[in-house]
DNA sequence: GGAATCGATGTGAACGTTGACACTCGGAGA
DNA sequence: TCTCCGAGTGTCAACGTTCACATCGATTCC
């Protein structure tokens, strides 16, 4: 009914006080400053009234937003969204605040999106699972702003730092493990090219069968989803079948999974299957699926540190482009061998908890 | 190497375009107010310094931040997760950023994240599948800001708008489909009861049994996570097996099958399952599972409209907490049979396109 | 032809906060 | 006694924007 009354400010706190505003701002920011009684009787003040900091003012003034942008794709794919759960966590941790913005199916263009994130004066971006449509949003914010990508083989994004899980290696584990399991032909069900992730567990696969011999096929690309991953999967079924599928995620591993059941294939028996993200479930699908890892949550984490080291404590003195040492920090992804590639692996096997 | 230059400045432009701060101001807000020639001027200056508005000082100067601030749990759940996409997505359509902020596992205290959120200055909070930890960090944040609330349930938030889906009637739906395919006794496997949405769901799947006269039984809860849904599975078996088992979740739904499938009790043939969410994958899991179909995106539409409609165009006039009609506006849930609760289901079953 | 009007632009003030500096007061050292 | 010091507090200015009003030349109208 009525508008909603005006927010305290300093003055307001102050006013009831009997200080003046200066010393409120004071008892904020370093409060042994201030005589004890005084403080306390300010303190007061603030709770009585309610009083919280504006933080676009304090923003305008110290030129310093404490807001962390994340730029992801629109999408809720398994891997964004935990590791987008993981940023969030970490940066409240670190005192920041987390600002979102999409490019992709829903979100925006990326120049639209990628102006807006600047105007919102982030401190840093962050970007979440980059595929080839957010580069001009990226370029168009790296003129200003110190960029952490969380995923490798965005070459075009000059002063980005990267901190990734190494798709790669995860893929040539697998393949490893595959070849160690006695398979001799695989084939892999890609994810889509745009996506540097599905580029990078091609490669790795790639590199992985030539190295060890093995007879290889790549299919067409899939788009993650399960029915994408049916649909190869039923091309796939046409010709002779190989001793083992590596789908680029576990949602098309599902897909794959699927059908293999209602054509009467018998996994692992005749075909050996596994996957990549161990997303929530993966443990009880039917067969209970072999997959790679992704530590989401260290990934979320060592991206903020790293974004806020190089944002430093003094907006002058700071070199944000230029992030402590190497510029790319690779976390190691965890095989998680279960029944769908073994068959002396327990029929259950635990999962992490939810997160 | 060398800091990042500062962010140019209405000044700099004005400058650059030889006329006067205020002219750039109302080349970006009110353009067809300005001679077109100095209008081109002014805009290349813009195009050629890379200009942006610094939205600290706008917010400051029109105590209107144009940010929409995002509660949640610090999960990646499904639900959550695809409404936190749709609402971002609704929110930058309407030219709203989104602000996160989480309460739960990873995320902080309710308290803190609420005061944070209001330093923030968001002009509105939408809040996503409150849980009971939730209901402190509302109660701070309701006194100087509007909320919308996209669960039903949360009934100590005074001021507080809702947007829902209508969990009870889902469940519902639930009971009465099976009760349709001649199943007489019906066993819920129940969610987290701190959790609103599963309540809602327990409480529609009472009244139906009730009403239709079904043998039914409630499970201790589940975490929503399939190893809880498997366990409390486990514990099932041990008893005689229901015509039916109604999961609070597709994820405990999963579990539930892995488990029914190790111990050879077929799907539908001896016990029929229906899971809530619809997640991806659900079309593909074995049997292809039914399920309750949330629109997670007419859902997040629906909350920022409501929230940005109370918001009014000018911050003076607005009566924020009274957002127009109705207190609730409830979204319909949709049935979705497939095999797992019905033998002339097709094997496989359309899942909606990746969002 | 002079006043009223309008279109285009500039000037001043304010939003709420913080950093630099100034002031006051009591006590310590000369 | 006078100066110096520091602890505690206050005043001023500024961040970049928008709103309200002022200005100024060129019309228009009678």
């Amino acid at each position: 009914m009525t508008s909603l009354p005006r927010r305290p400010s300093m003055t307001d706190v102050a006013d009831r006080a009997g200080v003046s505003y200066q010393t409120v701002s004071r008892v904020l920011n370093d409060p042994h400053r201030v005589k004890p009684a005084t403080r306390e009787r300010v303190q007061a003040a603030i709770e009585e009234l309610g009083f919280t900091r504006n933080r676009a003012a304090r923003a305008l003034r110290t030129t310093r937003s404490r807001i962390i942008g994340v730029l992801t794709d629109g999408s809720s794919l398994y891997g964004p969204a935990t590791t987008l759960s993981a940023v969030e966590a970490a940066a409240h941790e670190a005192g920041y605040t987390t600002l979102l913005a999409s490019v992709g199916p829903h979100g925006a263009s990326g120049e639209r999106t990628g102006r807006e994130l600047l105007e919102s004066g982030a401190d840093g971006i962050i970007v979440i699972a980059p595929h080839e449509g957010m580069v001009p949003a990226l370029e168009a914010i790296a003129r200003t702003t110190p960029i952490v990508s969380v995923t490798a083989g965005a070459p075009a994004i000059p002063g980005a730092t990267m901190v990734t899980v190494d798709q790669a290696r995860g893929a040539r584990s697998v393949v490893e493990h595959l070849a160690e399991a006695g398979c001799r032909s695989v084939v892999h069900l890609q994810g889509p090219p745009s996506w540097f992730d599905a580029r990078g567990r091609r490669a790795g696969f790639v590199e992985a069968v030539d190295q060890l011999g093995l007879d290889a096929e790549i299919t067409e690309p899939g788009d993650w989803s399960p029915g994408s991953g049916a649909r190869i999967a039923e091309a796939l079924l046409r010709g002779p079948l190989p001793d083992a599928v590596f789908a680029a995620n576990d949602h098309m591993a599902l897909g794959l999974l699927h059908v293999l059941h209602a054509r009467g294939v018998r996994v692992p028996e005749q075909v050996a299957v596994v996957g990549f993200d161990d997303i929530s479930g993966a443990a009880y699908f039917t067969p209970s699926l072999s997959t790679v890892r992704q530590p989401f949550d260290r990934l979320g984490q060592a991206a903020v540190a790293r974004l806020i080291s190089g944002l430093g404590p003094a907006p002058e003195e700071a070199a944000p482009a230029a992030a402590p040492s190497g510029l790319a920090a690779d976390l190691a992804p965890e095989l998680i061998v279960r029944r769908s590639s073994s068959l002396t692996a327990p029929a259950t096997t635990d999962e992490p908890p939810v997160s």
